[in-house]
DNA sequence: TCTGTAAAGGTCATTTCGACCTCATTATGG
DNA sequence: CCATAATGAGGTCGAAATGACCTTTACAGA
């Protein structure tokens, strides 16, 4: 791997897309930049990697400082690494793009954090498109909707945009703002029945209100 | 993203996991070093990112310095970005991780590239396991094993591995050796001839011989 | 000419999936 | 107080896919 000892040492950073959930939307968290380039451009929440910081780590850093969230409660997983050399105008800058998913009930948190830039919550689907974003952010963003859209329909990340209880609607809920398409409701309730044969799921006590018959409520065993 | 100038600046390599199938059998290429550390151990070919070049062109670089296999032919993608601060001895080093899938007909070329440093394909079965590779290149190629076994069944990895004219056996075979179970045979061709209907495959003229009944030839219609 | 082997294709039971239906349980409005 | 709308929960039915297994075909070699 190493050859010699004089070689370009580009910067490195990590950027987060942060996706959650609001009434039935997908939504990602946007930075409203300070500084320049890019200056008043909306950004991804990003930063340099510090000396001896693992990647994740500083992804669980530039997570938590822009939105005060604790990590256990959210999933974070490595998308891509961007490194064109004209990416950012000012220098080469490599970055290692990340992706998170945050429960809707700690979104609050998120909000509390924004005193120091500007933050926001976008609508993928009503407010993203024609959005110009800071750096190549827009194909960041794309490359993680990507994924989570094709990771829906074998990982079990879906799990991680419902609130720790949940019912099969608000389930189906996510999927629906993930995938941008409708799913008929009681081939998707049989569907999470199969699911359900491994117990990492369990029916929690009580019913949920919505209206018209009160619904089943679920909750993951592990307690996390 | 960019907050301040003043920021520590990890140096980037590229590694290549090169799989290519002989004698039915998933092999990857490795590379004896000749520097400390780890001298003398096996590792993947890769080196440092130049100035101004994008990670793919450094990872095509690398995939021909040691191999010369011209890279029209060669399916090469990003797999994961290692980052972990102690993973090189000497200095921190953050390594963007590739695979490569090289067709067994282009194999003598990367053969004869062989005289520079010590290159050997390793049977990914038989001679793998229990190898120690240097820095966490071990890591590495389980996660691109990971990737290939699980893509193969959703993507058309598997015919970037089979030489450009190839039977339905010989196709099996590839599956085989990169799941590391076997197929019905019956099953598979069935399987295959569902492919067929989008016409990126076509029946190629003649025959081939195997000690049995010939079997019908299959080539790309792209002409790639 | 007989036999073994692999190609090529088919059958059958099981599973999965989409479309659609029935019934249950609540709130709401006349 | 009852009809109705809305959603939850479960089931049916046919199409498509899948795994296990069988038959036939076409070659090589003894």
């Amino acid at each position: 791997m190493a050859r010699k000892d004089d070689h370009p040492r580009p910067a490195l950073t990590v950027d987060v897309v942060v996706f959650t959930i609001l009434d039935s939307d997908l939504k990602l968290l946007l930075i409203r930049r300070d500084l320049e380039p890019y200056r008043d451009s909306w950004a991804l929440p990003g930063g340099f990697v510090r000396e001896d910081e693992d990647l994740m780590r500083a992804a669980e850093r530039e997570l938590t400082e822009e939105t005060s969230l604790p990590r256990e409660h959210v999933f974070l997983e490595q998308l891509y690494t961007f490194g064109a050399p004209a990416r950012d105008p000012r220098e080469r800058v490599v970055s290692v793009a990340h992706y998170a998913l945050v429960r809707p009930e700690l979104v609050p948190l998120a909000r509390a954090a924004s005193d120091a830039a500007e933050t926001r919550w976008y609508s993928v689907a009503s407010e993203l498109p024609g959005l110009e974003l800071a750096f190549d952010h827009e194909q960041i963003v794309e490359l993680a909707l990507e994924r989570i859209r094709g990771k829906l329909d074998y990982a079990p990340i879906g799990f991680e945009l419902v609130p720790r209880t949940f019912t099969v609607s608000e389930l189906r809920g996510v999927f629906e703002a993930i995938k941008g398409t409708s799913y008929d409701p009681a081939n998707f309730r049989r569907r999470f029945r199969r699911m359900l044969t491994d117990k990492v799921i369990e029916e929690a006590p009580g019913k949920r209100q919505t209206g018209a018959r009160p619904a089943t409520v679920y909750r993951f065993t592990a307690g996390g």
